[in-house]
RNA sequence: CGGGGUGUAGCUUAGCCUGGUAGAGCGCCUGGUUUGGGACCAGGAGGUCGCAGGUUCGAAUCCUGUCGCCCCGACCA
């Protein structure tokens, strides 16, 4: 592969569109919807052979080979080693680890295509989602030694989902490619080392891509701590909320993101008055009561959500307005947890859904349940209205520090965009985003259960810490493609473009103008830039629709008028103006124009 | 896996309600005229209407089942 400053060319020469396969589309299939899915398939990068199966036609390969090339050279830098794992993994390896019962609903089993002879009820081999399963008993049975460590080793290679629901081409597929990343540590501050120079390695990746891609906080599950960041692709089809302000650089998944909109030094509310039942028939909803008669504001009601947690029931308290981040439930530190339903509540509460509260004395059950968690921002309401545990019963008065009965508070609520950041106290802005990357502390979750220790310099043995990382690869190609396309066709970046170059021969039967065509292609490719040459004969309104479809960066056009006046044509894909550029001047502009797009890039 | 939709030529689709030998556009092939933003004319090839049953003299059309695909939900790179 040659490598210019700061771009990536793949190591063949020039490719003439007639003699190569690009199989573009005028209309897009009936089966995809977005954006990015339909230029997939209408500029002939891929062609779907099944659910969540898809060919990478020759150019979507070239697309592919540039990402996992500089995606490659950056993890290098960030200190990765690069191996190779089989795709065929034996079923003792996940049955060994631990999430086995967990993960073996989304994967492929592999037993032979035989006819006659019915497969094993347990399979013998199963197809790699993911690698810690093979990475760790590797590492355990060649690294003993603190001397050995840290290491950390990665590759790129096809993993296999059997999700229950492809979606969107590339962007959730059975049949994926992945960078996965595995680092080993002999302690919690070296990993947290490794972790740091992965995070900046992802930088550097999405940025020499093209793609504008932001870390964010992400919800940890077990782990705790904020050793868990999702690189993001901001797009509107993207699966994930992202909350963010641009003051402070905050960024943080939903499910994970914090305001400020509790003051820290909130004053504990004075009691308006004494605590009164008052009668509510047939209220059983937030907005009824806050309707008339009653007119009770949501944030000055409180919310009391029943769940089962490890199978006994706990209470989660929220204002009225505010939603419960089921996520934060997380942090609780239940294995399972579900909402409950109505038969499991009223015999604990004594009331069905609709008038519980959790006011002092009005449990009828209170021994029954694993706690009461109150969310910060219930202290906003200081004195509010909650149920009576006693159906058609509300109290009013409640005041939060003389009458709820809370085992702990903390941050249970979905947080809204509008709230002020913790840190710059500006709005938080809300977008959506397509998840590309993850990164990942795993502490020593996998070396326990393998017995990956190492040996320190005190003869003791201790688990490897470690922690594990992944790149969507093609998930990132038309994540690319939905953060850059127009209304005629893709946009490509220079380091993720098949080509760099399009050079439109409009006459091509002209031995001249495919003559100076070769001669541009060679300067360019000399500068650095890979070059596809349009020599079809096709008029000329098909090949500039094909050339902004395709999105190649740069395109030169040759034309016998041009040629008669000793010109030919430069243009960006990003822009509308056309340089005529003189044939003396030919090497030389183009050899700038492609420094000047590496440089950029 | 739950809910909704859909399956007709390589692609986009009409026809289905109200059963009677399957139509168009794009693309493809041949010839001609064209040639700077998806040309035009003439001719041509291409479909067991997803599959299997059923109703009927007769099914793309009605019924049942089944499979594929798409969208919404839970999950993920």
């Amino acid at each position: 592969m040659r490598r210019r400053a700061g771009g990536v060319s793949l190591p063949d020469s020039m490719k003439f569109w007639s003699q190569y396969f690009i199989p573009t589309l005028k209309e897009s299939p009936a089966d995809a919807e977005i954006p990015s899915h339909k230029l997939l398939i209408r500029a002939g990068l891929v062609r779907k052979l099944g659910g969540g199966l898809y060919t990478f036609l020759p150019l979507g390969l070239r697309v592919m080979q540039k990402l996992t090339q500089i995606c490659r050279e950056e993890i290098e830098r960030g200190g990765g080693i690069e191996l190779q794992m089989p795709h065929v993994h034996p079923a003792e390896n996940w049955q060994q680890g631990p999430r086995w019962a967990a993960a073996r609903e989304i994967m492929f089993r592999v037993d032979s295509a035989g006819d006659g002879k019915r497969g094993p009820r347990e399979p013998e081999y199963v197809l790699g989602p993911t690698h810690e399963e093979v990475i760790t008993p590797l590492i355990r049975a060649e690294i003993t030694s603190y001397r050995d460590l840290p290491k950390n080793f990665f590759q790129i290679a096809t993993k296999f989902r059997n999700e229950i629901r492809p979606r969107f081409g590339l962007m959730r597929a059975r049949e994926f490619v992945m960078m996965d990343a595995y680092s080993f540590d002999t302690t919690d501050q070296g990993a947290i080392k490794s972790y740091q120079a992965m995070k900046t390695a992802y930088e550097n990746f999405f940025r020499r891509i093209g793609a504008q891609a932001i870390a964010v906080e992400a919800d940890t599950g077990v782990m705790g701590g904020s050793f868990s960041h999702e690189f993001m692709i901001p797009a509107e089809i993207g699966d994930d909320d992202i909350l963010y302000s641009e003051a402070s650089g905050y960024a943080a998944n939903r499910e994970k993101a914090t305001s400020a909109l509790v003051p820290a030094d909130l004053p504990a509310a004075e009691p308006a008055g004494a605590v009164e039942e008052f009668a509510t028939p047939g209220i059983v909803t937030i907005a009824a009561l806050a309707s008339a008669p009653y007119s009770v504001p949501g944030d000055k009601q409180f919310k009391t959500l029943v769940y089962i947690g490890d199978g006994k029931p706990f209470l989660v308290v929220l204002r009225g307005c505010d939603e419960l981040e089921e996520a934060k439930l997380g942090s609780l530190g239940f294995g399972v947890f579900r909402p409950a339903t109505p038969e499991e509540i009223e015999p604990v509460m004594g009331a069905k859904p609709g008038s519980l509260g959790t006011v002092k004395g009005t449990i009828k059950n209170p021994d029954a349940l694993a706690g009461i968690f109150a969310d910060q921002a219930i202290r906003l309401v200081g004195n509010g209205v909650t149920g009576a545990n006693k159906d058609g019963f509300h109290l009013r008065n409640v005041n939060v520090q003389r009458d709820l009965a809370v085992t702990r508070f903390g941050d249970f609520r979905r947080v809204q965009a509008g709230e002020p950041d913790s840190i710059s106290g500006q709005p938080l802005m809300l977008r959506r985003g397509i998840e590309v990357g993850h990164i990942f502390i795993l502490g020593t979750k996998y070396s326990d259960k393998y017995g990956a220790v190492y040996t320190d310099d005190q003869k003791q043995n201790h688990p490897m810490v470690m922690g594990c990382y992944g790149i969507g690869i093609s998930r990132t190609l038309q994540a690319i493609i939905e953060q850059g396309h127009d209304a005629d066709g893709v946009v490509w970046p220079w380091n993720a473009a098949p080509f760099h170059v399009l050079i439109c021969v409009l006459d091509p039967q002209l031995p001249e103008a495919m003559d100076l065509a070769k001669k541009l292609g060679a300067a360019a490719e000399s500068a650095g830039a890979d070059v596809l040459i349009d020599d079809r004969n096709e008029r000329p309104g098909v090949k500039f629709k094909d050339a902004d479809l395709i999105g190649i960066p740069l395109r030169l056009t040759i034309g016998g008028k041009g040629l008669k006046e000793g010109i030919f044509e430069l243009k960006w894909r990003t822009s509308k103006d056309v340089a005529k550029v003189p044939l003396a001047e030919a090497e030389a502009r183009i050899a700038t124009a492609v420094r000047e797009a590496q440089a950029k890039a």
